[in-house]
DNA sequence: GCTAGTTTCAAACAAGCGTTTGATTGAGAT
DNA sequence: ATCTCAATCAAACGCTTGTTTGAAACTAGC
């Protein structure tokens, strides 16, 4: 009757660790995982496919992860609770060496970006796939996922709210929330690599996979577009017709 | 054998054109696909929710538009072919307006956004959940939507690129395609509206479902990107830790 | 060698999927 | 009244889905 178990215990080989070819069937799974839902989405990656990949048995999502939905789960946590701690990590070696005084916005873009960055050349294939995954998870209407990212993103977000907006103190706190959510918009959107209409913008082929020249020109953007003057009130300078 | 013909003449009926509540049945169907794929996806949205949605037969679908995918790529352009094409409209009217002058960024933002406020305020409902959708297709990672999109979009972004460049004789011609490409993507982005993390932002209640103003908060943060000043080259003053 | 516990495996499960079929309906034309 | 043809319908098709099962294999500890 009751579920299989999933104990998280599992007795580590604790005398000598292998360290050959031999990879553990948890590890193939959230490997082979990663890749396929970054390329096919959740919905249209079956088990199958996953474990077939990855070489192991199809009972084995389940009893090791659970189900789908924890296995997609674990795949994002897996890196992404990293990065979002190395980005609070720096803002804070960033804002202790300013000795209290506020940080530009180059600097705390920085501190989000150069996380993502060292994701995207360490694991030098693996990481690639999990932003992109990443960036499309991003939009992916379904509710688990988004209740998932929001509880995963929320201590960070409020971390660098209130970094930004010492650093913009002219804007209101609202308009800085905005603002926030537009950098992260963007840059989710550019990792995650739409390459539909990077083909239609006819880039040079060196470029088109290179993400840290890409952030490189993403970050001056959005540090302008943080730095803009706010929106005079009324005047409806914007959008009226003629 | 044959497919069950999809006739595209299907006689209407000349006579006096029924104005009541009784609407066809394609666009029972395309209202109620539209919203249901904005609210699960199009891989989890079944023919079977769709039909019984709009109070059709499940063989409708295949009879009207051939296959589920063709259903979608019809959910789409039905208001998306219109958009694209009134923001070039626009973007020629403004254009003869300023007697071969170059535009202002603001001004070819303004073409691009306008015919997207349309949609939000016309129809009431069901416009805002196109731009939704819309948003969330720009990321789907099936084929199929993916070449459909840059089909869609490649004429207006020929158009738009070429009226960047002029207002943005500083830069490079590829660096205005990225920026081109940023701003698309904090568009569809922002209108796909992720609720999750909106709500961790924690905006007032009003502004929250009100995409004009969220547009004119927008707007003046991706003109100032627009603006920005190209990267120095080799300095690397961006992403180096420390 | 026995035992206990974890992990793997082939096989099956019920449920849902997109699509097809063939009959039935209903309105306009001859 | 008859013919025609687009439109609708209930039913079924073949297939894939995520998950479960119970036995087998494997790995320590004693």
């Amino acid at each position: 009757m009751a579920t299989p178990a999933i104990s998280r215990l599992q007795r580590t080989p604790d005398s000598i660790v292998e360290k050959t070819v031999e990879i553990d069937t948890k590890s193939r799974i959230l490997d082979a995982a990663e890749e396929l839902f970054m390329e096919h989405g959740f919905e249209a990656t079956s088990l199958r496919l996953i474990t077939t990949a990855a070489n192991v048995n199809l009972a084995a999502v389940n009893y090791h992860f659970g189900s789908k939905e924890e296995l997609f789960q674990a795949v994002l946590t897996r890196r992404l609770d990293p990065m979002n701690q190395d980005r609070m990590q720096l803002l804070t070696a960033y804002e202790s060496v300013s000795n209290g005084g506020a940080l530009t916005c180059e600097k705390i873009i920085s501190a989000m970006f150069i996380p993502a960055l060292k994701l995207a050349r360490d694991h030098q294939q693996g990481g690639k796939n999990f932003l992109r995954l990443l960036g499309r998870a991003y939009a992916d209407p379904a509710p688990f996922i988004r209740q998932f990212l929001s509880s995963q993103y929320v201590e960070m977000i409020v971390r660098f709210r209130a970094a930004f907006a010492r650093a913009l103190p002219h804007l209101e706190r609202e308009e800085v929330s905005w603002r926030l959510h537009f950098v992260m918009g963007a840059l989710s959107y550019t990792l995650a690599g739409t390459d539909a209409l990077k083909m239609i913008a006819q880039f040079h082929p060196e470029e088109i996979d290179n993400d840290e020249l890409l952030l490189k020109r993403l970050a001056p953007f959005l540090a302008a577009g943080l730095r803009a003057p706010v929106q005079s009130g009324d005047t409806h300078q914007w959008f009226q017709e003629t």
